[in-house]
DNA sequence: ATCAAATATTCTGTATACAGAATGCAGAGG
DNA sequence: CCTCTGCATTCTGTATACAGAATATTTGAT
């Protein structure tokens, strides 16, 4: 969705500035995406051939994102019998969101420290347009502006160790937080909790921002593990 | 396999035969080590061809190989260049022990709290011929039940996304513990300091045991710090 | 009709082939 | 002597080929 193949990219005039995505890259996403949005479900196996052909490209470079999105921890290799789509259990999913909180508390530390006030203003940017969606009711340009408000909020305390290993967990929860569709109560709690962080995060009140984010995660695990029991 | 053709390639010297445990995981582990005790230095391009010969596969399992140790962030992939070695800054470092304290600080506490006595002899059996080998003045051996230990430590917790990212930081920072050489008295003040982590372990003193490794690991980012000044 | 063995088919794992990009080299021109 | 340009070489990225393992299917016996 978000990238087609990409093939025509060819503008006249500026060929400097469009940065070529290699196939390896495209292939990566699209996998990835075709994961999280559950076009390939958890517990899938994954025929090379099968999916090589529905995206246009062959067996090599196919089987190099494999290996990639087995790193990640979303694909499963089992040996002589090819690649599964990693299935979460509601035990794993709890343990990965503990430690995600407790990453973004940390991050949330840092970030009051070190942060500058345009990165701040940044965050206000993204918490601020994501209530216009909020208001619309857009839940997917909602979720999608959360995600970047945790990520940026993590990307703040400056710490690329830090945001990789929050990446990595942010990516292997998407595909659960894709199900929770929370009731408009919930999701009005969860609006009100963003405001709470960002008010800590204006406030460059560490302390209560991590407070605030633990509440956060705390609920949003409530929100999700309902949606867990099959 | 490798092995189907018995002669074809069989070169004076035969260099460095990868054993027969899934292919794909031998060549994983070698290159991981090559890069980790500093065969492939920081900066270095991987040639494929070089390399694979050098393992005696071909160049199609050696990518993916590459393409799994580019996710787990020990090599960067640079479009239509190939693959680089990373090299980690002072900072990044700095920021991956951070973060490596927090994660086990984490650990230690819900370690005190979940962990089977078992589980705690199983961390003193190490602990103790730990302690042998640093008698023995065997640095590789303790460097390595060293590792072990705060893993093994991680893995009391019941965490897998615990375990799996404190590994991601770990590994990365295997090659970096590999330089500091510490001299004698600073040697004895790292083993000092796992004497009380492995106190407060048995007394499931959660606090404590947080408290020794954020010191401890501070202590270890003091002894590699001025190695990394090049 | 059911189950088991044998066979056919599919799929993975690895090697090889080939095209295009990047790099190195050499000779021409300043 | 240096630099620029064009050519040769090397290397990466992708596709294809092939062998062996896994799975599905058919066949034979009870």
């Amino acid at each position: 969705m978000a990238q087609s193949r990409p093939e025509a990219a060819e503008l006249p005039g500026t060929p400097n500035r469009i940065e070529r995505q290699s196939l390896h890259d495209a292939i990566l996403s699209r996998l990835r995406d075709m994961i999280i949005e559950g076009e390939l479900p958890p517990g899938t196996r994954i025929n090379e051939g099968q999916v090589g052909a529905h995206l246009g490209v062959s067996r090599t470079p196919l089987r190099e994102a494999i290996k990639f999105l087995a790193s990640e921890g979303l694909i499963e290799l089992v040996p002589s019998r090819g690649a599964v789509v990693k299935k979460f259990t509601a035990k794993e999913v709890r343990d990965m969101i503990d430690v995600l909180s407790n990453l973004e508390q940390l991050a949330a530390r840092r970030a009051c420290i070190c942060a500058t006030d345009e990165g701040i203003a940044g965050i206000r940017a993204l918490h601020d347009r994501m209530l216009d969606r909020y208001r619309e009711g857009d839940r997917m340009a909602y979720y999608r502006l959360n995600q970047d408000i945790h990520t940026a909020t993590v990307t703040l305390s400056d710490n690329a160790a830090l945001s990789d290993v929050h990446a990595l967990l942010q990516t292997r929860l998407k595909r659960i937080r894709f199900i929770g569709h929370e009731g408009p109560e919930k999701w009005a709690n969860a609006v009100a909790e963003h405001e709470d962080m960002m008010a800590a995060l204006e406030a460059r009140d560490g302390d209560r921002l991590a407070a605030v984010i633990g509440q956060h995660l705390e609920q949003a695990w409530q929100r999700v593990k309902e949606a867990l029991q099959e």
